[in-house]
DNA sequence: TGGCTGTACTG
DNA sequence: CAGTAC
DNA sequence: GCCA
């Protein structure tokens, strides 16, 4: 049987399916029907037969001039970092596969994505551009560590010292009950509850009298105290008693879900449990926040009509050194929130939630509105610490990418066009990337990687133009169907809007990065309530507990999952509805949707976790590890660096450590595309000319940025050649040592082992997981 | 109440 | 085996 | 923190 390209131009191949494993059985021509449903014609001649792979001779033997152009220009990118990524699950492993994969990290920093020319011609013109390599490799970021460090728990201790003075005031103050201080010697066997009568009856002749307490601020607090033990009020106890009637609060004797709004007990877990007559923590409703003895006295002395608010980050006070409050509406609200004085962790959410306080009818008609600020900006990956990706290559990659939408495929349908809107004139290659007048090698048929110099045969910018289109039916695809998976590169955001979408007058267009140019566009329409929750979310992702841990899967998928909700979320029940969202994130959805904020927000942003964060950006750095080296005195990157603490670096992590930068930031898409023809023309000349060598993942579903490089080899066998043996392993190995230096050292000696090139590797995109 | 994707490399 | 990455 |  005669081998066709796998992508040819009749043909584009779905190579989703062939990853899947089920369409390539050595010597098997036939195509599983799945694949041919997918591929436009049918007809997928595409097949892998066993057999031998050229001689190795030829995989390193020619040393061709324009190789040192690649090098050179490689080098000069300064693009580097990586590993080779092994993904097995597709098929049973099989070591007759044929697919390598690898995955590039790049870095977008300097990219000096303008500047492209046809593949094998680049020449020296720019040597003078920054070397990016040599400069980028410990930076400490220490704006971010900074912002992220200082906003930190120490705020809240502020609080809580200020709550202990008050405190210490609040019990110097005479008992309510003086006059029946007489009775010292029995006090000792007075009980909570009888005491807790006393004292409502006392207020109760108080106020017929006429009296009123002075700074009644607990007024309609109905607090449910427990102190250490239940048997006997202790002299703390009975003060804390008194200064709760004092302040207009009122005293629930019995505990009664019914009637108290605050429970309020510094005792352990099990005392109060016992006194509540419950099992666990769980079994007290929601709506009652358990909180310390220091959020009582938190709004002692304050204004009135003024709210604590966590200062926000540098600017938390003024040259007085005092801090600076915000106003916030409520007169009644000038207490610190429950969740700063949570007793237990567990109940941390616990309390009347905003939403419903507000529901009476307080707040503005906000909800609904959609114009909330919309922090945009960093899209706070994962490790989103690096360097932004600066938007301005990405905007200019914006035109690129550009098709026509119609329906898909038919690759004579794609187009390419200038920023003006498009026919389909297949012919003005006006791509930024071309300004510098080169255009840019590009097959027609993708797989076809002939050595021969046909440069310039095609004009495009784009090498996986043809792509487009599929890329383009994918996200149709997803459209039409709900398994949203999400992308491991947590670069997802993008809104799956419909393909009609058209905007201003431009043209509709069909990726993300098409619309990169109407920004507030691709967000989506809860992006406000997305961004918080990423937010609370990355905090989670410091804390070392497995209680974090699971709590960061949950908003992950909560967060993934809101993505697609379709429609501005205006209730909790709505909220409620979208799947990974319970009752927890539905109210802080409410809040942030009524507020603006998160409280939760700054109260988990505790001093280590902006260290942690950055330590955990370090590749091979994870929780654990990012904790030992903080407990350690480690807190940025120098210090990593230094060694404090007397750590050790696995050599993974050490060059995590060199690339910091490069590893946590992402390259505007042209120039993974850059990267990737280099690589590309590498192994068509250096290698073996048949290698079907291709890019993936992020980049090939049309993101305008790219956290990394995934390419997908493999090699046609009609020529009877196999990839067994060490033939494959052998071309890996030597298209990874043919990159320049600094390629070599991230991207192949820190991650890679040798033992990985003993066999053949499936790599799958996300893309494919699902279908 | 237990489970949360699943696999492979490093040390 | 624990830790990490994808 | 969510879900079955």
């Amino acid at each position: 049987m005669e081998y066709t390209h796998p992508v040819s131009e009749q043909n584009p191949v779905d190579v989703d399916a062939r990853l899947l494993g089920r369409s390539y059985r050595p010597g098997g021509p036939e195509v599983p029907s799945s694949v041919q449903g997918r591929s436009n014609q049918g007809g997928d001649n595409f097949h892998l037969a066993t057999g031998n792979i050229g001689a190795p001779g030829k995989m390193v033997a020619n040393e061709p001039k324009e190789r040192k152009h690649l090098e050179a220009t490689l080098h000069e990118k300064g693009r580097l970092a990586s590993h080779i990524v092994t993904s097995p699950t597709i098929m049973e492993k099989n070591d007759s596969l044929p697919n390598l994969g690898m995955k590039i990290l790049s870095h977008a920093r300097n990219a000096s994505s303008s500047r492209r020319g046809k593949v094998i011609k680049l020449t020296g013109e720019d040597t003078t551009r920054a070397r990016v390599l040599d400069t980028s490799s410990i930076t400490t970021p220490a704006s971010t560590a900074d912002s992220k460090t200082r906003f930190s728990r120490s705020s809240i201790r502020d609080n809580k010292s200020a709550s202990a003075r008050a405190a210490g005031q609040g019990k110097a103050e005479p008992s309510l009950l003086k006059p029946e201080k007489s009775k010292k010697k029995v006090k000792e066997l007075i009980t909570p509850l009888e005491y807790a009568k006393l004292l409502q009856a006392k207020l109760a002749e108080r106020e017929a009298q006429g009296k009123r307490s002075t700074k009644p601020y607990l007024r309609g607090k109905k607090i449910f105290y427990c102190g250490g033990d239940m048997q006997y009020a202790s002299s703390e106890t009975r003060g804390r008693m008194d200064y709760i009637i004092r302040h207009g609060g009122t005293l629930v004797p019995v505990f009664d879900p019914a009637e108290v709004t605050h429970i309020v007990t510094d005792a352990h877990e099990k005392s109060l449990l016992r006194v509540l007559g419950l099992r666990k923590l769980g079994d007290i409703p929601e709506h009652i926040p358990t909180v310390k003895w220091s959020w009582v006295l938190s709004g002692f002395g304050r204004r009135n009509g003024v709210r604590p608010r966590q200062p926000k980050s540098a600017d938390r006070s003024d040259e007085k050194g005092t801090t600076v409050w915000q106003d916030d509406e409520s007169e009644d609200e000038v207490m610190d929130y429950e969740l700063m004085h949570a007793s237990f962790k567990e109940r941390l959410d616990a309390g009347p939630s905003l939403w419903r306080k507000t529901d009476r009818g307080k707040h503005k008609e906000n909800p609904l509105n959609l114009d909330h600020p919309t922090n945009r900006g960093n899209p706070s990956g994962s490790r989103g610490l690096g360097a932004a990706v600066n938007g301005d290559a990405t905007s200019k990659l914006s035109r690129i990418s550009e098709f026509t939408s119609d329906k898909l495929i038919s690759r004579d349908s794609v187009v390419y066009a200038d920023n003006t809107s498009l026919p389909s004139t297949p012919q003005i290659p006006r791509s930024p990337l071309d300004e510098k007048a080169k255009p840019n090698r590009q097959e027609r048929s993708l797989g076809h990687v002939d050595g021969g110099e046909d440069v310039d045969s095609r004009i495009c910018s784009d090498p996986l133009a043809e792509f487009y289109a599929q890329a383009r039916a994918e996200r149709y695809a997803e459209l039409h169907d709900h398994s949203v998976d999400s992308d491991s590169d947590g670069e997802d955001s993008i809104q799956k809007a419909p393909p009609r979408a058209s905007h201003k007058g431009e043209q509709k267009r069909g990726f993300l990065c098409d619309a990169k140019g109407a920004p507030e566009r691709i967000q989506c329409i809860n992006q406000d309530v997305i961004d918080k929750l990423e937010e609370l979310m990355e905090i989670h992702k410091a804390k070392p507990s497995e209680e974090d841990h699971w709590r960061v899967f949950s908003y992950g998928k909560a967060i993934r999952a809101l993505r697609s909700h379709p429609t501005r979320i205006r209730s909790f029940e709505e909220a409620r509805t979208v799947r990974g969202v319970g009752d927890k994130t539905a109210r802080k959805i409410m809040e942030i949707l009524e507020t603006g904020d998160l409280r939760r927000i700054a109260y988990e942003r505790t001093d280590d976790v902006g260290a942690i964060s950055i330590l955990q950006g370090i590749y091979g750095v994870g929780r654990n590890i990012a904790h030992k080296w903080y407990a350690n005195g480690c807190r940025t990157l120098d210090d990593v660096q230094a060694r404090i603490g007397g750590i050790t670096l696995t050599s993974a992590q050490e060059t995590g450590l060199k690339y910091y930068d490069d590893i946590n930031s992402r390259m505007p898409r042209n120039e993974a595309a850059e990267i990737f023809t280099m690589i590309k023309a590498v192994a068509a000349l250096d290698i073996d000319p048949k290698l079907f060598i291709e890019i993936m993942g992020s980049y090939r579903r049309g993101k305008a940025d790219c956290g990394d490089i995934d390419i997908l080899i493999t090699r046609p066998t009609d020529d009877g050649k196999t990839h067994h043996g060490n033939s494959v392993p052998a071309c890996l190995h030597y298209l990874l040592t043919s990159l320049p230096q600094e390629y070599y050292d991230a991207f192949y000696g820190s991650c890679v082992d040798k033992a990985l090139l003993q066999k053949i590797y499936v790599f799958r995109t996300h893309s494919m997981i699902l279908k």
